[in-house]
DNA sequence: CTATTCTCAGCGCGTACACT
DNA sequence: AGTGTACGCGCTGAGAATAG
């Protein structure tokens, strides 16, 4: 006897391997999972179907197929697939679609999820700000904290595609108004049988892709990576741009682009791991549900997070002459522009860490230099209040 | 080799609930 | 009441790199 677990699990390798050369006149999938499995499924035809609208999902199955679908469920012995197989789409037609869904979702969800998160502005590598998404710019910040559990979820995607791939997806119990017992134990299941797929050497654990964001993707060069991935990365660009304090090298001096993904001028190997964190977004919306439990602060319940480390300051006279603007400016925009003033005219000291003023920081600082770790304190001198 | 950081799947255990 | 199942919690081990 086969159990459902098997034929779950067969039918979704079916479908998964259907996404291969189109036009090639294939069974239906009940068929192939029978004669994979080697038993005749046709009483289990309405558990199949059901395991192949969860594959599809109700909004991306195809009208007719669904009809055809609506049609069977409706008449009094629905007719077993293994008879009467004939779908109303043309397997060809369903195979480039799902194909065609497969490739979107894969290159859609991990910009999805950094699109519920507030927007970069333009010049920030990877923060394409407004392409994607109607809201205005906000300025930039250095950390993103994990939008709220709803936001995420309704991204409309979550679960249905993880790192290319498309697998199961049940309703959580309670949410679709459906919470019947048949559903919860359906969904547990479900539960057990994602459990034992892992079991058998699947992607999970440290091997499971993470969505990045984007500025960390300015350092990874890549959108969804595995954890040990991103940190082998990190490592290597770390290397490469000769990061490491020479004196002990489980400390990281942070340039330009380390700076903005982390927050700090330095850091060191065990922090690092800390502040990857806030820039890695698991693809599995239970996972989600996990770290939206873990950063569920007592008193913040629904209402998006605020945006953290972005108080506006009033800038002092000398500042606002130095920036080019007067009032209120965000602390991390004026610690933004000072960077990428230092940068542009290569003020930053590569041996000895620290900046040398030109006449313009010595206007502002009164001093000739200053080392890289207290610029962010010689800074908030010109801050003159909060708003 | 051990310690150090981080996250998370897997596992064991206890509890709660549904069903017979 | 007994049994089976789901769920939550806590612990363990894994990979990354480096210092001691």
């Amino acid at each position: 006897m086969v159990s459902d677990q098997e034929i779950a699990s067969c039918v979704e390798s079916v479908l998964r391997s259907s996404g291969g050369a189109a036009g090639e006149p294939r069974s239906p999938p009940c068929c192939r999972s029978g004669a994979k499995l080697g038993v005749d499924l046709a009483h289990k035809a309405t558990f199949i179907r059901d395991q192949m609208d969860l594959f599809f999902g109700p909004r991306l199955q195809p009208p007719l197929v669904a009809k055809a679908q609506a049609a069977a469920a409706a008449a009094p012995n629905p007719p077993p697939l293994v008879a009467a197989p004939a779908p109303a789409m043309p397997q060809v037609q369903v195979q480039a679609q799902l194909q065609q869904m497969q490739q979107q979702l894969a290159v859609l969800q991990p910009q999805l999820i950094f699109q519920a998160m507030p927007q970069l502005p333009a010049g920030v590598p990877g923060g394409a700000a407004g392409a994607v998404s109607p809201q205005p710019p906000v300025p930039a910040m250095a950390f993103y904290p994990p939008p709220p559990l709803a936001f995420r979820v309704t991204s409309g995607l979550a679960g249905v595609a993880t790192g290319g791939t498309v697998s199961f997806q049940q309703p959580a119990p309670g949410t679709g108004g459906t919470a019947s017992p048949t559903a919860a134990v359906q969904a547990a299941g479900d539960n057990k049988e994602s459990a034992s797929k892992r079991k058998r050497g699947g992607p999970g654990g440290l091997n499971k892709v993470c969505a990045i964001s984007p500025e960390l993707q300015t350092i990874v060069g890549e959108t969804v990576m595995s954890r040990t991935q991103i940190v082998k990365q990190l490592w290597q660009y770390i290397r490469q741009n000769n990061l490491q304090d020479p004196d002990d090298k489980r400390k990281i001096i942070c340039n330009d682009e380390l700076r903005v993904v982390f927050g700090t001028d330095t850091t060191d190997m065990f922090k690092m791991n800390k502040l990857l964190a806030k820039h890695i977004t698991p693809l599995d919306p239970k996972d989600q549900i996990r770290e939206a439990k873990k950063f569920k602060p007592s008193n913040v319940a629904t209402q998006p997070m605020p945006l953290i480390n972005q108080p506006s300051v009033v800038i002092s006279d000398a500042l606002a002459k130095f920036i080019g603007m007067e009032g209120t400016v965000p602390q991390d925009d004026a610690l933004r522009y000072l960077w990428d003033y230092i940068k542009a005219n290569q003020l930053e000291d590569a041996i000895t860490g620290s900046i040398l003023c030109d006449s313009k920081l010595q206007e502002l600082f009164g001093c000739e230099s200053i080392p890289s770790s207290g610029l962010s304190e010689l800074l908030a001198h010109h801050f003159i209040k909060e708003t």
